[in-house]
RNA sequence: GCUGAUGUAGCUCAGUCGGUAGAGCGCGUCCUUGGUAAGGACGAGGUCACCGGUUCGAAUCCGGUCAUCAGCUCCA
């Protein structure tokens, strides 16, 4: 049998899997290279392999074999939870980014005793070292084979397979698991795992169906590795905004009101500052600016379809019999606006911003921190536009995005959300909209992946996501294409016909919630803000109180230049003062003595770089404008 | 909303078998006037989340409620 491996021609016998090709050429591959690739496409070290065909040997290092180890944890998780619980009905096992989980259907929940005995019994299946063997079954074979065994979850999954599909298993020791693959060899690759979390969890994702039980782990192919991760988890929880909210005294959610954030005076300064530069972009980008009313009556609400589409999340009251809603978005207010004159095409694009308040019946469990609230201010703009216009006016807003979250140094990844099953409006228009919404992105050579089925209700959507301290992903940018809204409220815009046209309406958020997007900026930068956004931008403090005098000038100075200062003048060590404002991530220390206060300068240390040498103060009084006018990072 | 865990001082946490609470940090007063990540002494501060039950007696045991955390579902 001629096979091509790693891109070399060679001999081997029929019947040889990759796992003994890759024996084979041990003298000329790492010990470690386990995991293969045949044309392209990874795959199960133990399939049998045809000649003519490209195999690539791939190391453990390869995102593709920590893949295949931790979906191999998966099965050796199951295999303990089975040996310890024979009851348990298996669900689904995979791995994901950073780790595995399985979930099963058990009588009783899990504890986390029954953790740590599970995590025991990994270990013997581990030292066991037994070989993974996979093997296929026809499918009726296949359902009877998991039937006999008691497991109906897979049974389920193998009837919603398609029928042209290859059904494989996969065998270690006593356990057989319906399963794709690929794998590790043997359990004994497994060295270094951890569970960390038991949760519950829908089978299939749906909540009408049975909660399971979850257990997530993750692994590794080395204990080093895995403490490095774990360590890296610890560290990451520093970061928490949560967290650092308070030690830093931005922001706190109380008790009194779930999900209702209170922004403290330095959390306000971010606020504001993310205000004001939102609103000077905005403006270069011929945007004008609205605001509606946070409280409208009922019969709006019926008519853009948020009732029917959305009333278990909005708030609601009676005011002389009759039904006012909280908004949970701005559209119909802008639609409102739009509507109060008649438009001619000369006078579109209409990109109209509001920064508005929204309040939306978040699910109690689904808060967090300021990430998900249930009264948030969106960086919200709708555009009135003619067809014609989409592509380039998508783009545009493309381009905003793109500068926004560069500015901050943020990853973003981008999805396309198709339309949902609870939608409204024609087949036309949705798909209308979402090929405009695909051109502009295709135009732009952005890569995106597609989110079937997570539209809004009125129209798709371009998603801008954002990652936190510890890996989750939210939404924060958002650009929907709306042909619905338009037509329910009747808009119009008269065009060089002198006819009335229906305009189209982009809705769309950049920061996606000022909330949000503050909860994200404060992990991003672990509270150390740059220096235009830092709600405190330098402290002053002194080593003696002789030096007074001249702190409180170069405090007026400071000041009188626009700049956020405190004035540290206590009768403390100056070790102590730089210990506290270096925990409060304040970028600049200036430190006055008997010599600056002498000289009209100062002492000046940077939170990142430390004592910098004294510093004449309108020199520094340079340096800072330059850094706050450029927006460093 | 669902599954599980948690709730003690402003913060981080102890509190054994049921006998009405403790530390460190922070805060206040005083001493110390010093050169780039913690100077010292003394002091104040708690309806042990809330409501109910068991008990002679509950931070502790039981039930309920609320909130938080990790997920699920839903979403900016």
């Amino acid at each position: 049998m001629m096979l091509t491996v790693n891109g070399e021609a060679r001999e081997f016998r029929d019947g040889m899997n990759a796992l003994d090709i890759a024996g084979e050429m041990q003298g000329d591959l790492k010990k470690k290279a386990l995991i293969a690739r045949l044309d392209g496409e990874v795959i199960s070290l133990v399939a049998p392999i045809a000649g003519g065909k490209e195999l690539e040997i791939l190391g453990f290092e390869d995102a593709a074999g920590r893949h295949a180890l931790r979906h191999t944890a998966s099965h050796v998780l199951a295999q303990a939870v089975l040996r310890l619980n024979p009851k348990a009905k298996l669900a689904i096992g995979p791995a994901i980014d950073n780790g595995f989980y399985y979930d099963f259907d058990v009588e009783e929940p899990f504890t986390p005793d029954f953790l740590a005995a599970v995590e025991k019994e990994m270990q013997k299946i581990v030292k066991k070292n037994d070989r993974l063997e996979r093997f296929e079954l026809p499918r009726e074979e296949a359902i009877d084979f998991v039937e006999q065994q008691g497991q109906p979850y897979k049974a389920e999954l193998i009837r919603d397979l398609p029928s042209d599909a290859v059904i494989s298993f996969y065998r270690q020791g006593e356990f057989t698991d319906l399963c794709a693959g690929p794998h590790l060899p043997s359990t004994g690759k497994v060295k270094a795992f951890k569970l960390l979390s038991i949760a519950g969890a829908y089978w299939r994702g749906d909540e009408k169906n049975k909660m399971l039980q979850r257990i997530y782990g993750t692994a590794f192919f080395d204990k080093e590795e895995l403490d490095e991760y774990l360590r890296r988890m610890e560290e990451a929880k520093k970061r928490d905004h949560r967290r650092l909210g308070r030690e830093l005294d931005l922001f706190a959610i109380f008790d009194e009101g779930p999900g209702f954030p209170f922004f403290f005076p330095k959390g306000m300064v971010l606020r504001n500052e993310l205000e004001k530069y939102w609103r000077e972009l905005h403006a270069e980008h011929g945007y004008v600016e609205c605001r509606t009313p946070i409280m409208l009556n009922q019969h709006l609400w019926e008519e853009s379809g948020h009732w029917d589409h959305y009333k278990e999340n909005i708030y609601s009251t009676k005011i002389d019999d009759q039904t006012y809603c909280l908004k949970p978005m701005n559209c119909p207010g802008g639609i409102l606006v739009y509507k109060r004159k008649t438009w001619s095409y000369r006078e579109l694009p209409l990109r109209m911003g509001e920064l508005g308040i929204v309040h939306r019946h978040e699910l109690s469990g689904a808060m967090h921190g300021l990430m998900r609230v249930r009264c948030f201010t969106q960086d919200d703009a709708h555009l009135f536009i003619t067809p014609e216009m989409i592509k380039d006016e998508v783009i545009g807003v493309h381009r905003m995005d793109d500068l926004v979250y560069n500015l901050f140094g943020f990853k973003y990844r981008v999805e396309l959300s198709t339309r949902p099953e609870n939608s409204m409006g024609t087949d036309e228009m949705w798909e209308a909209a979402t090929a405009g919404l695909k051109g502009a992105l295709d135009e732009l050579g952005v890569p995106y992946t597609i989110n079937e089925g997570d539209g809004a209700f009125y129209g798709p959507k371009i998603d801008y996501h954002l990652e936190d301290s510890i890996g989750r992903t939210w939404q924060c940018g958002t650009i929907q294409l709306d042909m619905n809204m338009p037509e329910r409220f009747d808009m119009s815009y008269v065009g060089p016909d002198g006819e009335k046209h229906r305009p189209v309406m982009l809705h769309r958020t950049i920061y996606g919630s000022i909330e949000r997007f503050i909860g994200i900026l404060t992990e991003h930068f672990a509270g150390a803000f740059p220096l235009w956004l830092s709600p405190v931008q330098a402290r002053i403090m002194t080593i003696t109180n002789r030096a007074d005098d001249a702190a409180r000038a170069l405090e007026a100075r400071l000041t009188a230049e626009g700049m956020r200062v405190e004035l540290d003048l206590r009768n403390e060590k100056i070790g102590f003062k730089i210990r506290e404002a270096q925990m409060q991530k304040t970028p600049y220390m200036l430190v006055l003595g008997d010599k600056e206060a002498e000289q009209g300068a100062c002492a000046v240390r940077s939170r990142k770089e430390g004592d910098l040498g004294v510093m004449a103060v309108e020199d520094l009084v340079r340096k800072l404008r330059a850094e706050i006018d450029s927006k460093a990072l």
